[in-house]
DNA sequence: GTCTATATAGTGATAGAC
DNA sequence: GTCTATCACTATATAGAC
């Protein structure tokens, strides 16, 4: 896992371009120019764009595992977790309007594009659910856990995406605020207080 | 408004490949073959890609407005009105887990291209959320109408996301209900029958 | 590790014959 | 209206000098 500087760099370069302008429309030109590094040295490091998409893949799927372990080591409340998952649409809200939920629009486009790598990217939402579906376990839900997990993703996704289409910041905090008033519903029908 | 017959084959494959692969993705060549005419004669009905994606857009946005018209004239309960709009996630199952919404996808890629037709696909979105609005004033919701609009319109967007991801038709089908009933009950809050 | 040059294939787009 | 031939450009990717 030895990872040169400006092997990291490249990667770091790639994932912003990836998520502002798409995988398809981002070139390796692209990439070299934010780097400061020539087209040729690039090859060096990655040898095929795939290659670099799979990097940043493993880099997005780590950043949110690293995230979503900070929030189990914040609160021992399951609900206060989620609300923690669900408030980073507030946190990331300028970037969210600008160009969406990185995780939605790489795994949509990656399965546009039928590419290679759209089972990896999958796994990143497929964490998001799974980590969800843990705290609505520990909420009490039982059986019920996975559905409430993925109606909580997929509310999120919704609002990241129209978010983008209508740039309005009152939506996003309207739907936050209905998405945690949700949570605290469930979360008090199985452990009432 | 003249359309010749292979100008509107062009609009339909472009239609097509561009709601399954992707509008960046998708090259003249690839139109050309679907419809089996040369590159040469495809650039006699339009001279640009920009040019064919207009007509593309234009094409879905009229498509959606004949839909919504003859769910005005289908019933005279907004309520079921609205219901319809849902019941696409439904109807159009096995293409949204495909390639997920053709408008929320569309809006989505077109803002991280940041291509000038954004502005008209997202045109397309508008006039779902005004036709929920309208059903909603209709049910009384009175000054909450648009922020209702924009909560069906998003849960369903979401769910298009989510349903292309995970490829699963009983979370569709779940969320489905869960909508309909929250339209439901809106529907009883401002008309008790 | 980084560079310049280059090979190769595909893209959007044009010209002109039929 | 449809075709073939072609242009200019950009993309991924490689070879080899430093």
């Amino acid at each position: 896992m030895k990872t040169s500087p400006t092997r990291q760099q490249i990667i770091n370069a790639a994932d912003e371009l990836f998520y502002a302008q798409g995988f398809g429309e981002t070139s390796f030109a692209d990439i070299a120019k934010a780097v400061s590094i020539s087209r040729g040295n690039f090859y060096y490091h990655f040898r095929t764009k795939d290659e670099i998409l799979n990097a940043v893949i493993e880099k997005r799927l780590s950043d949110r595992e690293t995230l979503l372990r900070t929030w189990d080591e914040m609160s021992e409340d399951p609900a206060s977790r989620v609300a923690c998952f669900v408030r980073i649409l507030i946190v990331n809200q300028t970037k969210i309007i600008a160009y969406g939920c990185p995780v939605g629009t790489l795994t949509t486009e990656l399965a546009k594009l039928d590419h290679d790598a759209k089972h990896k990217a999958n796994g990143i939402m497929a964490l998001f659910r799974d980590w969800l579906t843990g705290q609505f376990r520990d909420l009490g839900c039982g059986a019920e856990a996975e559905a409430h997990a993925l109606h909580v993703l997929g509310w999120s996704q919704g609002v990241a995406t129209l978010a983008q289409t209508f740039k309005d910041e009152a939506y996003v905090a309207r739907e936050v605020d209905q998405i945690l008033a949700w949570v605290d519903r469930v979360s008090q029908k199985t452990r009432p207080s």
